[in-house]
DNA sequence: TGTCTAGATATTGTATACATAATTATGAAT
DNA sequence: ATTCATAATTATGTATACAATATCTAGACA
């Protein structure tokens, strides 16, 4: 009996994509289905259905008649991303200083906080998953759910090439101050240097990944 | 034998679309997997195959063990759909003006009289079509594919709707308007102007599906 | 020894069969 | 007559079987 009342090729694709972001899968690599089919313990069926999830948003690409292959990022891609997400996340961020509610803005406080404490105790990880939520948090109040769906595709596809360009020397200061500037100017509820910071922060993130 | 070397689900999702688009399967309305398979001669299998490409454009939603209907585009959709088109094709712009060979920008002031005479014309069906084309080359010019993808998925989910909203009292006039503001940004090699003028454009072309 | 061809093999693509859950229909009880 | 429960039906989800094509291997010929 299926606990879960989601069609089983959804979990599927959701242990896939944990694979290829852990680089168990690595960028290139062939996706055999009937292996993959064996190892989760299911039919081909919902295996290549759930293949095809991760197509759409860009995970793996699929060659006609020759199967599915861990798509792999290149620097070009990696500028293209970056310049789609600045355009919609920075547009998001001109949006969030106009529709903020007092209540949205103490959580993005809160979130940033956060954020100067795993700085300070130098944990990459938590680091890492603040950084998003604060991002996430920004893209839910701007409300725009067309836009999310884009910004989570890109940003998985990001995932993709997981050295931590955080680490890197002084990126993580950097980062941070980069992030207090959308903060302040959210607060102000100044919407173009709302966006302008966003952008930045864009920009430098692309740098940091070179 | 198959023709065409493309899987059959590929040809089979691109009818489907068709018949989507000409409303013979109207917004709202359940994909029964079944009897469309045998419309289409074929099984159920690359049928669900075909579904589920046109979902992950956003052209039908799925519901769990409820199967597939052609999704419905609130008048709150539209806003937020035209408001990420806004972005990207006036980022677009922006980048084209810097990008264009003189060639290309031949090509463009090509369309636009083509556009000029399809308005003259009264030519409603040749005028869209050009209108396409025209925005599909400047989207070509910035060269961004990531950007390319996401701007044609959203470009299919406002087909769904399919009420010229062209026709509509003075609309013709005005996009050529627009264009032509466009058009003289781009040859300037413009690009803030590019963006703003694509920007308006698409302002204005919402605002015409009231 | 290298290359081209033909057969074998393996994998994608498609069809069919089965399982499970949701919807509808039927009937009994209040 | 209405409502609830239960059975029948239908459709989705999954597994298996079959078909077709691409790749790999072996062998012949130059």
């Amino acid at each position: 009996m299926n606990l879960s009342n989601k069609p089983l090729y959804h979990d599927v694709a959701e242990r896939l994509r944990a694979q290829i972001f852990a680089h168990t899968l690595p960028p290139g690599s062939w996706l055999d289905e009937q292996s993959l089919a064996v190892t989760f313990g299911i039919s081909r069926t919902p295996m290549r259905e759930a293949i095809k999830v991760l197509a759409s948003e860009g995970l793996v690409t699929m060659k006609p008649r020759r199967g599915a292959y861990v798509t792999e990022v290149e620097r070009g891609d990696l500028e293209q991303i970056f310049a789609v997400l600045a355009q919609l996340e920075g547009f998001a961020a001109k949006e969030a200083a106009v529709k903020a509610s007092e209540a949205q803005l103490n959580q993005l406080d809160n979130l940033h906080l956060k954020l100067e404490k795993a700085a300070a105790d130098r944990d990459e990880e938590q680091f890492f998953e603040i950084n998003v939520r604060f991002h996430e948090l920004i893209m839910e109040i701007a409300g725009n759910h067309w836009m999310n769906g884009v910004v989570d595709d890109l940003r998985k596809v990001l995932k993709l090439q997981r050295r931590g360009s955080l680490g890197r020397s002084g990126r993580l200061q950097s980062a941070l101050n980069e992030h207090r500037n959308i903060l302040k100017a959210l607060i102000k509820r100044d919407g173009a240097a709302a966006q302008e910071a966003m952008q930045a922060h864009l920009a430098r993130g692309l740098e940091a990944t070179r």
